[in-house]
Formats: structure tokens, sequence, C-alpha cells
DNA sequence: AATTACAATAATGTCGACATTTTACTCTTT
DNA sequence: AAAGAGTAAAATGTCGACATTATTGTAATT
């Protein structure tokens, strides 16, 4: 068993907090499978702490529902299923509309530039995405993060992170077949373009229908894969 | 330190999902007060728990934002403030308005029949308001969900059950001195009914409107009154 | 008298150990 | 050979103890 690097650890936060951002990437990155035994002596081993930190990570992914506990058995990673991801993107879509929506009628100048600036970053890094497609990931993430934060709700914006990392479990599961897929990746642009136009001309029923376009046909392309059911 | 009577303990749970359920109501209800440290020798008296359960159930409520952590200096519950709580009304009053919007649409017989039901049971108890809050508080919460359920969403409900607990604070801060004014109590009732009126005439427009004011107006007698800032 | 340095107290974060429960395996019986 | 009971092994859930860090109180110095 590997150890894991601890590059990222805030040494300012205790154990339970580094292990659970690390534990969360590896669920969600699909290191540990769907449905797989989270055994204590191999969480132990991999991160290098006791077991009282680890209980507290996974109390906290506890919550999140990226794992689930069986009295006296343990814990497992959340098991995946067909209806759960299409739960999940339909609700991410509606709250996504939500954000824009908002966004348009709060955001500002700062707001408008701050969109042009990720969006600049985003498309300055797509020759990059078959080389190192964590970062453009990130900046993907950074992008739609811009746009969402006009809406200038906290609570919201909590929502919305909590559901997007619910869902990057089932994209990193696709991701890995449909990452070279560079006619699904253009439309991608095209798409994103589309939607900058909306947002900067205040179209919210427009950008609304956009986004849900969007989020939505990854779900679909989804569905057709094999490893279902 | 008085003990707490553990009469609705799961047995089949552990120890750190009962105490997380306990520590969450009186976080809520308020007996723990906002900003208050939480120190573990108290937390072990009063829940006669060993260190660890009680960290694996604070943690729980760290990602639920009930709670903060410093590190090195312990957990406190999570503090207060008029900005908070409007953004959580708000968020609340959308996200409700999506699981009505979505209920109209997908909504059954069943569902009709279910709100009605419980909408029986929260007239039958109306005039032991005063008598038992708390009982009348779940009869009350029992009527909202069973018309949201309609949604058929299980991740949205459970986005909506998140955020009624973060307003159940403010809430009962609240109740405490604006639960025998019956004047409002009873401007509550009727909306109550002008609600089912437009749900069973898949009125959703009306229906979203009802359910913002129904809402956001606690909020906004919450906000003239005492004890903030 | 106020401020800083220092010491004592208290509280937190982590680990290993123990008891309990679950799981796996073997041996017996039909 | 298959099924079931009994036993051995492994894993979990909880607790107390220890080291580290923060807080409080006191004394000394300017």
């Amino acid at each position: 068993m590997q150890e894991v690097a601890n590059s990222t650890a805030d040494s300012k936060d205790n154990f339970a907090s580094q292990v659970m951002g690390q534990l969360k990437q590896d669920i969600l990155t699909g290191y540990f499978k769907p449905g797989e035994k989270l055994r204590m002596a191999r969480l132990k081993e991999r991160y290098q702490v006791g077991i009282s930190p680890l209980r507290e990570a996974l109390s906290q992914l506890l919550i999140e529902q990226l794992v689930i506990v069986e009295n006296q058995r343990g814990f497992r990673v959340h098991p995946i299923s067909k209806e759960e991801m299409l739960d999940i993107y339909e609700t991410r879509a509606y709250i996504e509309a939500l954000c824009i929506n908002l966004a348009i009628e709060r955001g500002d100048d700062e707001w408008e530039a701050g969109i042009l600036a990720a969006a600049h970053k985003m498309r300055k890094f797509s020759t990059l995405l078959e080389k190192e497609p964590h970062e453009w990931e990130r900046r993907h993430q950074a992008f739609h993060s811009a746009i969402a934060e006009g809406c200038q709700s906290p609570t919201l914006l909590h929502v919305r992170r909590s559901l997007y990392e619910k869902a990057s479990r089932y994209r990193n599961l696709w991701l890995k077949k449909n990452m070279l897929d560079s006619q699904i990746f253009d439309a991608n642009q095209k798409e994103h373009d589309s939607l900058i136009d909306a947002l900067l001309n205040h179209d919210a029923g427009k950008a609304r229908e956009l986004i849900r376009e969007h989020l939505l046909s990854p779900s679909r392309t989804l569905l057709t894969t094999e490893g279902f059911e």
C-alpha cells in the first residue's frame, strides 16, 4: 500500500481536517471505489495517523454522504447508482440556475470582470487538457464558481459546493473514459461562450436554459456508459 | 450540570450518532448559546460518554456548520448574526419554492392526500400550541415536509432539511418571545389554508409567492427583536 | 501603576490498549 | 457432498493516559 504525499496539508489544521481532505479526494477521484470497505488498518497505513483522527474524518464525510456507516461493521464508500446520479445532477442544475439568476440580479462590474478573467485562464489552458486534466478541471470549476459567486449568498454557495463535490465522483468516473473526446470538449467550450454572452446581456432566461443544458449533458452521456446498475 | 435523558437513543447506532443528535438539539434549542465554548469535560458529564464519541459528534456538526473549531482551542457553537440569518432564510425560501414547484409538477393523488392529512393533524393541535409548543412545531414541520416531499428528489430534500435545521436555531431564539402572539399565529394558519388551495389548484406561481411570504415573515419579525448585533 | 516575563493550571489532540462484535474457517453430521 | 455449529481470527467502538498547546494568574521591572 503506497503512502500519499502530504503536500497540501494545512499545518494549522489538526490531523482530522487534513485526513478529511485527502480522504475526500481519494473518494472523489475513485481511488477508493464506490461501496468499498474502508478498513481502519489500511487507512492508518495510507494516511499515517492513528484511529481517532480517522474516525473524525470519516464522521465528517458521513454528513456529506460520501461514506456510510453500519454499526459495528465499520465504514464503506457511499455506493453509486444511476438514480442518485440523475438526482444529484438534476438538483445541481436547479441550484446553479438559481445562483445565476440571483447573480444577474445582484452582480456588479467586478462580478463581470471576474467571469472574463476566469474564462481567460480556462481558455489558455484548453490545449493542455490532455496533459494536465486535473488543472484544467480546477480552472473549469473556478470559471463556474466565478459566475455563481455573483449571487452573494454564502449559504446558497455552500449548498452549491456540496452538490458539486458529490457530482464530481460521478464525473471523475466518467472523465477517465471520455477525457479525450475532443468533439464533446469543443461543444463544451462553445456553451461557455454562449453562457458568457447571456450573462453580460443580463438575459436570465437564456442563461438558465444554457446552464441547465451544460450541466445535464454529461449526466446523459454518463448514462450510456457501462459500469452502472 | 444536569444530565440529559437518553429517551430517543437509537440503541442500534453508536454513541457518536446518539450524542450527535442530542448535541444538535441542545444547540438548536439554545441550551448551548451561540458562540459558547464547548468544553470537553462539560460535554462528557452531560452526555455520559468518553472523549472519542464526543469528537466524532462535533466533527459531524462541523460540516453542518452548527459548531466551529479553532485548532488547539477546542470547539464553539457557531455564532449567529443578522446577516447569516437573513441569508439562511432567503436561501431557504428559494429552495422551498423550488421544492413546491417540482412537487406541483410531479405530485400525484397520494401527495395531495398526504398534505391534507398533515394539515389536519396540525389544525387539531392548534389549541394546544401554548401547552406543547414542541409537538406543535413537529406537526407544523411535518405539514411543510409533506408538501416538499412531492418533489421526489432525495438530494433536494436533504438540502432542504439542512437549511431547515440551521434556520430553527434562529426560530427557537425567536419563538420564546413570540410564541404567545396569537395574532401572528392566526395569520400563519390563514397562510397555510391559502397555500393548500394553491397547491390543489396546481397554481405554481401563487404557491411560490405564498411560501416565500410564509417563510420570510418570521425573519423580518426577528429582525426587530432585541439581542442581535 | 502599567506592562512584560514567567510559572502554574487547564484544556486539547493523539495514540495505544481492551472489550465486544462480526467474519472466516474448520470440523462434524446428515 | 452440503449444511450447520462451533471455534479462531480480525475488525470495530470506546476509554484512559500522555504529550502538546493555550490560558490564567503572579511577580518583577521600568
